[in-house]
DNA sequence: GTCATTTACTGAACACCATTCATTATGTTT
DNA sequence: AAACATAATGAATGGTGTTCAGTAAATGAC
């Protein structure tokens, strides 16, 4: 009994695995499909103006296809923003690799706010927007820790070195995000309109970082 | 020709006025009937869950009947979110006249973020949800200005009385406002599950901003 | 090679939404 | 009392996310 059993695998398993995971490729292939045309009508029209409907003409399918995929438009959105959160990994890891950490925070800041700031679209997908039907959302728990641990280790660093003026490790590193995601953010809903013209804002806003950076180094 | 206009006015003005004064009463009075059942409904549901025709069917008129008052959702939201600016600013008349102006700083930074926790909805309603029609939105160049003037005046004596580590007031007040935005908004989009307990929340932000201020002063 | 089964996909249907506008009802003026 | 102005209606328009019975194609078994 369990030599047949054997031998039935032996026989047709080469042949169902090909076939079973050409199609796992192709479905992935669909998932990578659907999502990247998501993230482009996300980043051209904002999530909001994006419908189900847009997206599944855009790749030529039905809507109900993309729910062959995506649970709803939420879950697509979450796939969507853990694509662009690696996107600010690749940045800080282009970007911020001085081996001085205290030089290396100061570039993961800049770089934060001028990513914040070239890609205002991504941003708020990333940080800001809610997905208006789970509310509750215990899925952010992992997603986008990778960047945030990029921060932590220069912080680590920087503490052990005892360069800092602050030696909790997790308070500075709340903080030093807030100061970043705050600039951002407030910059993304127009509330620095009454204060800094557009054109300044850049500047402004790298000052703000640097200062505050300045502010925290002994 | 000029006696027999000023007659015509003397006689039926008065009449006019007084019933047209009652009309423009009636009219506000029904404007603030549906901004604050608008403003429940949003603390309550979510400005994306609540609909114009649940706001008109609470007031009990048609939905036809709140676009004689209000443009769109969105002119509604802004409205809303004028009436939530001056819950804020009472908030720091309240709790921020300490004399020393470093104290009430301290004093600022802590309501801020303590109100932030304690209306997360309000919040939202204020500082990040965006409407979705107008992108544009040149309306919150001054709407919620009064606050940031608050923040700013102490700030100033601040610098004047040389009390800060930081000269430039315009840098000084962007800065702080982001931290505290930043802490509020970053918890709101539930960015802080991965650090923070919930039930430790309030402390840790507290102490966050409390560890900024200390930053700041010399 | 044929037939049953699994799989992928469709698109109409459902229950909502914001917004508009011809129509009706009410109050005011002459 | 008739003419007018204002306020309110609610059905209609054109959208939305989501579901699901039905279809067509690919696959597996014989």
């Amino acid at each position: 009994m369990f030599a047949v059993y054997i031998f039935v695998i032996r026989t047709t398993a080469p042949i169902i695995m090909g076939i079973s995971e050409r199609k796992e490729r192709e479905k992935i292939d669909k998932k990578q499909l659907i999502r990247s045309a998501a993230m482009k009508m996300f980043l051209e029209d904002g999530y909001a103006k994006t419908s189900i409907r847009n997206i599944a003409d855009a790749i030529e399918y039905s809507p109900g296809t993309i729910y062959l995929y995506y649970k709803d438009k939420d879950e697509l959105l979450y796939e969507v923003q853990r694509d662009a959160y690696g996107k600010l990994l690749e940045e800080f890891k282009a970007k911020a690799k001085h081996k001085d950490p205290v030089k290396r925070l100061m570039q993961i800041g800049k770089t934060y706010v001028a990513f914040g700031l070239a890609n205002p679209e991504l941003y708020d997908l990333m940080f800001i927007i809610r997905a208006p039907t789970n509310v509750d959302e215990e899925l952010h728990k992992d997603n986008g820790g990778d960047s945030y641990f990029y921060l932590l280790d220069c912080l680590q660093e920087c503490i052990e070195k005892d360069l800092l003026k602050v030696t909790d490790l997790n308070l500075c590193a709340l903080q030093t995000w807030s100061v970043a995601h705050g600039l951002v953010s407030l910059n993304l809903r127009c509330r620095l309109k009454m204060m800094v013209e557009e054109k300044d804002m850049p500047k402004v806003l790298n000052d703000a970082i640097e200062s505050y950076v300045k502010l925290l180094i002994k």
